[in-house]
DNA sequence: CGGTTCTTTGAGGACCATCAATACGCGTGG
DNA sequence: CCACGCGTATTGATGGTCCTCAAAGAACCG
């Protein structure tokens, strides 16, 4: 059975409401590739031969323009990546790379376009895939362009502080120099916009945050639901 | 025939591809609107009823918070809208307002959806258009965070050259101040950053932009296939 | 344990926002 | 036709934010 391999997705929205036969067509020529950590998988410019799928680890995506990097996503498990260009066969407009050890599964773009072309069910969760990724970076260049580098960081304390169980302590799930990428700032920038926050109920101590006053951070944070 | 006052937009990439039984499903129920200059049309946070079409006219999607605003596209003739909310039947995530006169041509999200789980083609259109809107966004993120404010706009003012038909001399589109928050920087910036481009081949006056040295600005611009 | 990378802290400067005042453009009504 | 009012655009002064550079401390890894 060659799809075995593949059965972690099966569960994945994205392919869960597909016929057998369509999700059988769309696995065939997919493989799983192991990658270190801190490998360049993919990049900008490049033809999206493959989509691609987190089935552990950590992807990092990023975009490079005259010596200059920053960070724009970082995937974990279960998480496509390079969809739009896939289904439009077009260049990559970022690239990739692993943060940990990982495992990705990668799906032949071709049988992507075939398959959406033959199962609606696929086409609409291809569209709803789509739609929450467009979604997602309209939010992020709003959180960009509208608020200050202390609001978003506050923010994203807040966020995390949410997907990890509502604990008001927890760890930042990554490296700070990439947090900062990510918030558009420099490195040293965002040392200092920690100790700035502490007024407004941070405490940071190496990956370490915790929240010491949650209603003093909402308040400044201000966040928002069609923001965050 | 109540399509007909909807064929303009029949040859639109969106539908063209579809058939006929298609379209009037689709168009049943819609309506056009006019609209006087600088009226809100959409509010961010509000239900995604219709997906919008402007047929004449320029409408900008723009977003708010806390008490700050930021331009976020502008649009023209033949431009949709809200598509993505309107596929996921969510809300908005910007407000839309006409900045002229305008006539928006509006179809039921419902139709939207039934007939995207009817005609393939019309999925497939769809789909295009998301990535595209998609793929826009990522550029744009790219552009805000990877050139500081007077390399966005060396590249806006070569962009538009190019939309101009090549003209080294040609009328800005929209104002200053909404350009200003598109770029990201405040009009007292933009008016700078204008007079630091002298030096690079650009001299403005008014809305007037004149490109006096067309080689000195793409070289300061570095304009990129993955970003414009 | 040594080397590398990441993080923090400080000093200096570039960039950008804000405020204020003036000039410009445009449409309206006198 | 001109005067006026309104919104926009420009210009200058100032202050804050953020980046750069440099160096020291901390964490990580072989």
């Amino acid at each position: 059975m060659t799809t075995a391999r593949f059965e972690s997705i099966r569960g994945l929205p994205l392919f869960a409401e597909m016929t057998e036969e369509s999700f059988d067509t769309l696995t065939r020529g997919a493989f799983v590739q192991n990658f270190p950590p801190n490998m360049v998988m993919i990049s900008e410019g490049e033809v999206a031969d493959f989509l691609h799928i987190v089935q552990s680890g950590c992807v990092e995506l990023f975009s490079t323009w005259s010596n200059r990097e920053t960070s724009v996503a970082t995937l974990y498990e279960n998480s496509t990546f390079i969809l739009a260009a896939t289904m439009k066969n077009r260049l990559n407009l970022m690239s990739a790379r692993t943060l940990q050890k990982s495992r990705i599964i990668m799906i032949p773009s071709e049988n992507v376009r075939e398959v959406f072309a033959t199962d609606p069910n696929f086409a609409l969760a291809i569209v709803d895939e789509l739609s929450r990724c467009y979604r997602a970076t309209i939010r992020n260049m709003k959180n960009l362009k509208l608020r200050t580098s202390l609001e978003r960081l506050a923010n994203y304390i807040l966020k995390q502080h949410h997907r990890q169980g509502d604990l008001l302590e927890y760890q930042l799930p990554v490296e700070k120099r990439r947090l900062a990428s990510y918030l558009g700032m420099t490195p040293e920038n965002l040392s200092r916009a920690f100790n700035k926050l502490k007024p407004h109920g941070v405490v940071v101590s190496g990956q370490n945050i915790c929240i010491t006053d949650l209603t003093a951070l909402v308040d400044f944070a201000k966040p928002d639901l069609l923001i965050d």
